[in-house]
DNA sequence: TTAATTAACTTAACAGTGTTCAGTTAATGA
DNA sequence: TCATTAACTGAACACTGTTAAGTTAATTAA
C-alpha cells in the first residue's frame, strides 16, 4: 500500500504549503490583507484548491496558531536549564516578550486575533494554549514556594504577570506607541519588563540590606 | 443667515444619528460583524448616503475613537479629587480598568482594533490619547516625587503600569482567559490589579513592620 | 411666480472578499 | 479496457466597501 501513503504525504506537504505561504504573506502584507486567493495565486492554483485542504480561512489561522504555541512551548522549556525560579521566571518573561517582537504576526493571531478562538471554541481545544498557562503557573508556584515571591492566589499571579507581559507587546504590535520613537522601542519593552520584576522583587532586597 | 446654521445642524444630528446607529450595532454585534449597509438599513438611509457625511468606514470608527478618549479623559479627571498621589494612582487603575470592562468595544477600536491608527496617522492626530498618557505619567511623577514609588525612568514606568491594565482588559476582552469561569472574570480582573499594586507597593510596608 | 442652482439622496454598478458546487481532467483499481 | 475515485478548476453566490451618475426636493435669483 506505498500509494495511500504516498498520497498523504503528497496531502500533507499541500498542506504545508498553503500554511507556508499564508505566512509568508501575513509577514509581508499584515494579516488583515491577505486573501485567499492571494494565497492560491501565490501557489498556483485556484483558490477553491484551498478548500480542499483546509475547512476554511479559519482553521488556516487556526492551523498558523496551533503551530506558534508549539514554537513558544519549546521556547519557554529552555528556561528549564535556569535553577533558580525566580531567575527563570525572569528568564520566562524575556522568552515570552522575545516571541512576541521576533514574531508579531504569529503573536497577533496567538493572543489578540478573534478569528481562532472562534474555532477553539468549535472544537473545544484549549490544550494547546492552557499548557503555556500552566507552565508559567508552575514556575510561579516554584517561587512561591522558595519564598521568592509574594504570597498570593496562583492563579491571579499567574493571570498577572502574563497580563503585563502581554499588554506591553500587544500595545506595541498593535501600534499604540506612537509616543515613542519608533527605534528606541525594543529597548523601552526590555525597560519596562526589567521595571516591573524590579519593582515586584528587588526593592525587598534593598530594604532588607 | 438661519437656514446655513439649521443646515449645519441638520448635518451634526445626522453624523450624530449615524454614530450612534453604528454603536449600537457595535454593541449588539461585535465590532468586526458591522458593515456600512447595517447602519444605512438601521436608519432607512442608502449606503450610499453614509458617504456624505462621512469619508469611509475608518472614519466612523475613528470618530467613536476620538470620543472613546474623551469619555476616558473625564473619568480619568474624576480621580483629581483623591489628595494622596498614591491612591489617586490607585483609583486611575480602577476607573481604566472599569471603563474597559464596561465599555469593551470603545475600548477595542480604541486600544486593539487597527482600523483608527491608520486614519490617526494620515491626519497626525495623537494628542487625544497623548493627553490620557500625560495624566498617568503627571501622577507616577507626584508618586514619585512623595517616595510613593520605585525610583526609575518616568516614561518606563508610566508605560508599565499602562501596559499591565491594557494587558488584564485586553485578554479579556478578546477572548483568551477561557481557564477562567465567565462569572468569576470580573473579580479576577479586580484581583489582578489588586496584586499587581500590592506587590508594587505594599511588601514593603510588610517588611518594614 | 418662474427659472436656475444647489443640496440630499438613491440606484446601480465596480472591484474585491470568503465560499460552494457542478463539471473536467488525470490517476488508480478491477 | 473500463469504472471509479481523486485532484482540481470555472463560474457563480452572497457578501463587503466605495463611487459615479442620475433623480428628486429645497433654496435662491430674476
Amino acid at each position: 500500500m506505498g500509494i495511500k501513503e504516498r498520497k498523504e504525504l503528497e496531502k500533507q506537504e499541500m498542506r504545508r504549503l498553503i500554511l507556508d505561504t499564508a505566512m509568508k504573506l501575513f509577514l509581508e502584507k499584515g494579516l488583515e490583507n491577505v486573501t485567499i486567493r492571494h494565497i492560491a495565486e501565490k501557489i498556483e492554483y485556484s483558490p477553491a484548491t484551498i478548500y480542499l485542504y483546509f475547512k476554511d480561512k479559519d482553521d488556516i489561522i487556526y492551523t498558523l496558531h496551533r503551530e506558534g504555541f508549539e514554537q513558544l512551548y519549546k521556547l519557554q522549556q529552555t528556561t528549564l536549564s535556569i535553577r533558580d525560579p525566580l531567575e527563570r521566571l525572569r528568564k520566562q518573561g524575556e522568552v515570552y516578550v522575545s516571541f512576541a517582537m521576533e514574531n508579531p504576526e504569529y503573536y497577533d493571531l496567538m493572543f489578540i486575533m478573534r478569528g481562532p478562538v472562534k474555532k477553539i471554541k468549535e472544537m473545544k481545544e484549549w490544550d494547546i494554549g492552557f499548557r503555556s498557562f500552566e507552565f508559567l503557573r508552575q514556575n510561579i508556584k516554584e517561587c512561591m514556594e522558595a519564598g521568592l515571591f509574594p504570597e498570593a492566589n496562583i492563579d491571579i499571579a499567574t493571570f498577572s504577570l502574563w497580563s503585563y507581559a502581554h499588554g506591553i507587546v500587544s500595545l506595541i504590535i498593535r501600534d499604540r506607541c506612537t509616543m515613542f520613537p519608533e527605534d528606541k522601542i525594543r529597548n523601552i519593552v526590555d525597560e519596562a519588563l526589567d521595571f516591573m520584576l524590579g519593582t515586584m522583587f528587588d526593592n525587598k532586597v534593598e530594604i532588607k540590606s
